[in-house]
Order: C-alpha cells, then structure tokens, then sequence
DNA sequence: CTTGAGAACTTCCCTATATAAGTGTATAAT
DNA sequence: ATTATACACTTATATAGGGAAGTTCTCAAG
C-alpha cells in the first residue's frame, strides 16, 4: 500500500520526454492541428512515454512545446478525455487513465454488416398474422389483454445458412396497414441502421444467453444442445408508447462479439 | 420511396420552433453556457419539435437566438455530435440521427459493481500452480511449447453464491515471485477498474455464449443443462507482448446486460 | 429548351486570445 | 503549533473572427 502509493507519487510528476521529441505539428497537412496533437499524445501513451497515472504536461507548456493557442491543445486534451484514455481535474492535471475491463463495450454494429451486405443476406417471412395480446405480451406493450397485435417470425439467412430467428409483436394500428414490403428486408434494415423514416424515438434492449428450444433449433437447423444469444427489444415512438416487442435469436457458434481495451491507434478523430 | 423522400425533404427545412421558444441561456448558472444549449436541443429533439431526419437551425441563427458567441454553439453541438445524436455535414447543415439498433452498446461495466461491493462479494482461489504452457496456450502467450505458466482458478461468490468462475494462464517472471495476496481480490478487483499500479497496456475481450461444461455447473451449483456467458481475455503489457489469457464464465440466469438506443436525458455532459 | 460554368451564399470548421475558477503550497500572523 | 492568507499553477469557459467545403442560383452558350 504504501510502496505503491510512493510509486504512484513518482510517477505522477509532468513527464518531460513528450515536450523533448523532436516531432512536431505539421501545418500543411489536412488534418487539424489539435487532431495531430492528440495523436501525438496517444502515440505517448502507446509506447509507454506516458503511464497510466502519469500527469501530462500541462496546457501552457504543450501550447510552448508545439507552438500552438491554448484552444487548439484544449481540444485534443477533450478528445482524449471523450475518448477515456485521460482525466482532467481542475486545478490539478490531466492523467492517464490505467486500463479497466469494465470499460470494455461491446457493439451490436457488428451485426449490422449482416444485414448490410443484402448480396448474401436474404429475410423470409414465415408467419406474420393478427394476434389477440395474452397478459404477457399486453403488459410490455402497455395495451390491455385481448387487444390486438401483429405477430411476425422472420428468418435470416446469409447464403443460405440460417443465422437469425426474429420473433416481434407490433401494435396493430388500423390507421397503418401493413404493407407486405415492409415485412421483408427493408423493416429490419431501417431498424439497425436506422436509414430512412423513422418513428422510433427510443428502445430497451437486453442481452441474455440461453439453449435452444426444439422450435428454435429446427428453425435455425441447429444440433442440440446449442447455446444462443438473444437479443429482446423493445421500443417505442415518440409518445413514449411502446410499439413493438421481440427477439432475436442467434447460434453462438455464429455469433461472437470482440472488443478491445486500453489503446487502440486507428482511432477516428472526431470532436 | 418518392412518398417517403418527399416526406424527409419536408422534414430536413430548418426546424424555427426550436428558435421560438422562451427559455434562454442562465449565465447566473454554474452549468456553463455550452451544456445549457446542448440541453435545449436535446430536450427539443426527445420532445418530438426535432426529430429525426430533421435539420437544426445553423449555427448562426443559434448564437443569434440565444445570443451566444459561435464557439459556443459549436461547442454544444460538437457533444450532441459526439455522444451520437445529430451528424454535421460542412456545408449542408446539422440533422438529427435516426435510432439504430446497431447503436446499441453492452457495457462491462455492470459486472464491476460486483466487484466493488466487497461486503458480499468473496473471491476465493480454488488452485493455483505452476504448469508448463501445452501448444495452445504457448501460442496465445507468444511463448515456446513447454515454458512455465502460472495457473489460477478463481471462484466469485455474492452473498455465498457462486456466479463467476474465473480460468486464467499468466507469464512466470522469475522476478516477480508471485504474492499470496495478490491472488485473493486485489487483483480481479484492479483487472476491472484499474485502481492502482497496473502494468496492463491494452487487452482484447471476447463474449461468447457456451453451455456449461459438468465441472463448470459443478463449480457453479448450476442445474444442468445450463447456457452461460464467457468472458475470454489476453492482456498485453507496454511491450505488446501477452501477459495474461483466461475466461470469465458465469451462468446465464444470473447475468443479463441491459442498454438503451435513442435518447437518453440524464446524460452527462462533457467535453 | 437544355446544359454547363461560375459567382454568391449558406453551412460547418478551425484558430487566437482573454477571463474565470479551482487546487495546492509557501508564508506570515495568531 | 495552528490557522489564515496570498500566490503560483492548473484546467474550464467564453468571445471574436477568418477560412474551407458544399449547395444553390444565375446567366450565358450551345
């Protein structure tokens, strides 16, 4: 404890080397120049210069060092911070945060690619029909029990091999007809990448793992026992009023999601 | 399709609502200038007065309205850019974003808490020994087939019960002989919010959905056949040479992970 | 009537500078 | 010895203005 306190201490001084480099912004270039400058940090970091913990130089000595105005190292220092590789504190510094698996997010953009690429992917509907809501379903879309719904199971298949079962309940809405486009393609693409009309204003979704069902199995021509993610979603217009509930159901041996911590150096800059 | 292109072009004139209203900017409040317009729009937008597809008035017109310097505007708008709810094209203008499933993020984060509370939560080393690295393991760790690893059990209880089983390889460092202490909390607990000294440089995770092997649901008193999550992680340290490769598994029924799409409004602000 | 080039305009983007506010330390008074 | 104060140093916020990129309109040539 208390050695590590001292190493800490140490460490925490302003490290000289960055400001010692020899490299510099380059005025020319089309990338700006507080862009270039939180690369340059980053760079710091990723080759140990600066260590989780480390204070950075601070803003005067950075706008000295690189010949630039205090907003322009105020920005690449935000970026930084958005991007939680650092910590400002006022009256302080500004710190290099250590890496933590807890901040490790995982993205269902992933996914999206799947229904991106329509060459290889194709949508079969395989039941879509008007449903009395039982208590369950009732009760998620805040309707009353016995009230009409849409139910629809869809398949996603990429070349050929199933990949995805979809079950969804929708409000139905008799001022809405269903057209039968919609529930092909086009409803689920515009529901990941949210192209086109929208009227979605926001939704819940849950991540769970469980084993397949004998339905689900055979719908996604699948061995037994296989373990799956599932996706439930639900989400809701612009009068916070729930209008649609559901699944996604997918093989784990089709389905892993990877992501990283701590320094990754392609990073777009943006801000 | 022409319908609905005619719809967005509708939508996509500057919104002059947002303008109209009477609340201003507080320059008596300690939340600064930027955040409070970066509210407005987000309120405007999660109200329905801007939705998606929409343009937002221009910068120009904002710092009028609200009678604020350019900056500023551009400030408030560069965190709603950010944190992912409008897009900003040079020279067309500013619009808000639909909603997209894709968006969505799973954070690690919800496991950390476990970690943190540690009245009820007990880590308890099941094994710990030094095994030689099988052609597997040598080739995740960068090592020869042969050389010594370092091989830790771990089991995770919350109020008694098991929830988390924890298998991992370390490098054997002659130098740093390993301490008993080390092994008991600290370290996961530093792992996952890297409190403390940490060597760790950067990390890859994987979230896969498995079913528990027999000893995994012995270990974890789960009925069997039960789905789970796994966790697999390789750590690197500031040489980008691997220093840690294991897995996390815990049982499906005791580990959901939960996020949102769309617009949140107690956001914090920052940048 | 159609088409293409160019100017004018609107839009976001970047930098420079000044001022405020918080933190920690050294110093002086009690 | 303890407390209060002044000062140096940090990040945070706001203002002003110039520049770059895209869109739209105009107008002349084919």
């Amino acid at each position: 404890m208390s050695l590590a306190s001292i190493g800490v201490a140490m460490a925490q001084k302003p490290n000289s080397q960055v400001l010692d480099q020899t490299i510099s912004i380059d005025r020319a270039s089309y990338e700006p120049a507080y862009a270039q400058l939180a690369g340059i940090l980053r760079q710091s970091m990723a080759t140990g210069i600066l260590r989780p913990g480390n204070q950075l130089p601070s803003e005067a000595q950075l706008c000295e060092r690189y010949d630039v105005s205090p907003m322009t190292v105020r920005r690449a220092i935000n970026l930084l911070v958005d991007q939680g590789f650092v910590v400002a504190e006022q009256g302080r510094g500004t710190f290099v945060k250590p890496v933590a698996m807890g901040a490790a997010t995982f993205q269902l953009r992933d996914l999206q690619t799947l229904f991106n690429d329509s060459e290889h992917t194709t949508v079969h509907v395989l039941e879509a029909r008007i449903v009395d809501a039982d208590e369950r379903v009732a009760r998620k879309l805040e309707i009353s029990s016995g009230e009409r719904t849409i139910y629809i199971r869809r398949l996603l298949r990429t070349d050929g091999l199933p990949v995805l079962y979809h079950r969804e309940y929708l409000i139905y809405d008799p001022l809405r007809p269903i057209v039968e486009a919609e529930l092909e393609v086009t409803a689920l693409q515009r529901l990941f990448n949210g192209t086109g009309e929208t009227i979605l204003k926001h939704g819940d979704i849950n991540l769970e793992a469980t084993i397949l069902t004998d339905e689900e199995a055979k719908i996604l021509q699948a061995p037994q026992p296989m373990a799956a993610f599932c996706f439930e979603h639900l989400f809701y217009d612009f009068d916070d009023k729930p209008i649609s509930w559901g699944w996604f159901i997918g093989r784990a041996d089709c389905l892993k999601f990877s992501t990283q911590v701590g320094l990754l150096m392609d990073r777009k800059e943006r801000s």
